[in-house]
DNA sequence: CTATAATTTGCACACGTGTGCAGTAAGGAG
DNA sequence: CTCCTTACTGCACACGTGTGCAAATTATAG
């Protein structure tokens, strides 16, 4: 059975408030007072039971984090980041996906806020654009990851790359390299990141007197699969891309699948860009060109924005958005 | 403010022990009062404290994951299928990352223990070996996710592969294609798994009259980089291999990295064969022959496991170790 | 030795929820 | 109408920890 405060107390003949003092160090307790408790709690093998400090002290030192998928290399990198840092300080994780269903959105959000974290992270663009009321009404510091920051609330920021900057990096490379037609494989539908990515493509073409095509902009849906069929569908248009810019490092290895799978030469017959830089993009053949975001940085700089968010005062002022710009990694798909 | 059930109380002129049971719809209560306080709880936005519920109730609806860590692909397919399962019941999971560190390993065993959580899956292997009396002292059934159980206790069990016959599997395979200088390249120190998969890999040999020589096993840590070292070691031999069973598909991969950095042609002069076959290893460069895990439903079936012991009488009979076996998967590289 | 000040310890309450048992109210039978 | 039984609600306690304030103890000064 679990030892309590209670017990440790009629062992050393005190009071309940006595152990808890002593075992937080207070200095209202005597220094021989303290160490006896301290003692007889190591041998009677003590350990605070966090449920009922949380009780008490309305903390839980604990963190919330709503993903959609903890299988999506990109998310996994965020995700350690984030618990590397929490662990830092003295901080668990409670992991919630979302799977892209709304039950499960709801539930994830409802459940972290029963169990009272002290701040949630939100790596799921869908949580983060339709759940935006319930996560402030938990009440708790909230940070966005990739996700578009609508700004309604107090404490609510958000870390995210520079998608625009991205997209735009990734298609004047393709340009740069000579390529005139080219063509972008979308992320899930909705999906803010999308749309800035989209953007900077857009920009690329234009600044580059380039017509934009409405036929070279395929559905994709950020996974392998949704690679895979997009190049299906590029290598069927009347006139081919010579390039493909993807949504993401999966979308992109998919999509390297299949044109292997067809037998396009890549880069000599289409070059393709990610984004991302999972670890796997260097190890795919060949390995991938793509814009690098600092993944295991945006996890922490998240938690440390939650931490920051927590410690702040009542105004919370002094706090913005971050964003961190992706970085070209020239390998050999173009 | 957050609204507690006194609050609901006074609003609805009862005691608060009649809320708690019209929330929690019990007979005790008359139906058209637990109307009524059902309908304020609504309109007050209640969410119940899932904190002070835990201590009254002695129950977290909380598992704890000890993973290595989460960027690992394997990993986090098995801990996409625990959460998925526990959200099927209404629990949540913490994420506790060891990092193969002492101060992390056994601080992550200890929170787990101060947060009470109601039962434990550890993937990592190393808190599994070295943390098993610390795991049992939390007081709650444990499970273990491809690692060895040695048994101790009374509510620890394992759902692993059977790691040997998959090393069976993967070098009876090479044999068949012909190879006779089979090279292993191996896991992390004193990972349990390993040591299974070398046995079978050994009595593959012995089966077809192969000579075991100790030079082509070669040390690996079951990472990317981990693989494109032992390349460079085994291309150094005298006698090179003609064929090489990594111990995981990160190991294969990088492997296979390096063999095209070095211009090895992938199966002609070299056949690779991982294990785990992560989604990424149809995509790889060429695609990777593996020894499949039903990953998903080891995450599933350990999570499982827990419920089951978590309702199991006290006797807690009628539980074993659960073994699932690998299945090969042929692509391209063999 | 006594009085006052400082130090140490304990009492009681609290956090929010759940429940055993007692008390009150309502309904039914004689 | 009265008495007994059933239904409903509330009181008090509990879970384990933390803490404000009061009480007890110890130390110091005159």
């Amino acid at each position: 059975m679990r030892v309590s405060i209670k017990d440790i107390a009629e062992a050393a003949g005190v009071s309940h408030s006595t152990v808890s003092r002593a075992l937080s160090d207070s200095p209202l307790v005597k220094a021989e007072t303290k160490a006896r408790i301290r003692r007889l709690a190591q041998e009677m093998g003590y350990t605070p039971d966090a449920i009922a400090r949380s009780l008490v002290t309305q903390r839980t030192q604990t963190i919330g984090i709503v993903v959609t998928t903890i299988t999506d290399p990109f998310v996994a990198e965020v995700v350690q980041g984030i618990e590397d840092m929490a662990h830092e300080h003295g901080y668990s994780v409670i992991l919630a996906s979302s799977a892209a269903e709304p039950e499960r959105e709801l539930a994830a959000v409802e459940m972290l806020r029963a169990k009272r974290v002290d701040g949630v992270v939100v790596t799921s663009s869908r949580v983060g654009a339709l759940y935006l009321a319930h996560l402030e009404r938990i009440g708790v510091p909230v940070v966005l990851v990739n996700n578009h920051n609508q700004q309604s609330g107090r404490y609510t920021f958000s870390v995210s790359v520079d998608n625009q900057h991205g997209g735009h990096l990734a298609t004047a490379h393709l340009i740069r390299r000579g390529h005139r037609r080219i063509a972008y494989v979308s992320g899930p539908a909705n999906h803010s990141d999308d749309a800035g990515r989209l953007a900077g493509y857009r920009r690329a073409l234009e600044e580059a007197g380039l017509p934009f095509e409405a036929a070279l902009v395929v559905p994709g849906n950020g996974r392998l699969d949704g690679g895979e069929r997009a190049l299906y569908v590029l290598k069927d248009l009347d006139t081919p891309p010579t390039a493909v810019f993807c949504y993401n490092d999966m979308t992109a290895i998919g999509l390297l699948s299949a044109a292997r799978r067809l037998g396009i030469q890549v880069p000599r017959e289409l070059a393709v860009v990610g984004f991302d830089d999972i670890p796997l993009a260097a190890h795919v053949c060949p390995p991938l060109t793509t814009i690098a975001q600092p993944q295991r940085e945006m996890g922490r700089l998240a938690m440390g924005m939650v931490f920051d968010l927590m410690t702040a005062d009542e105004a919370g002022g002094g706090f913005s958005d971050v964003t961190v710009e992706g970085k070209l990694v020239v390998r050999e798909t173009t």
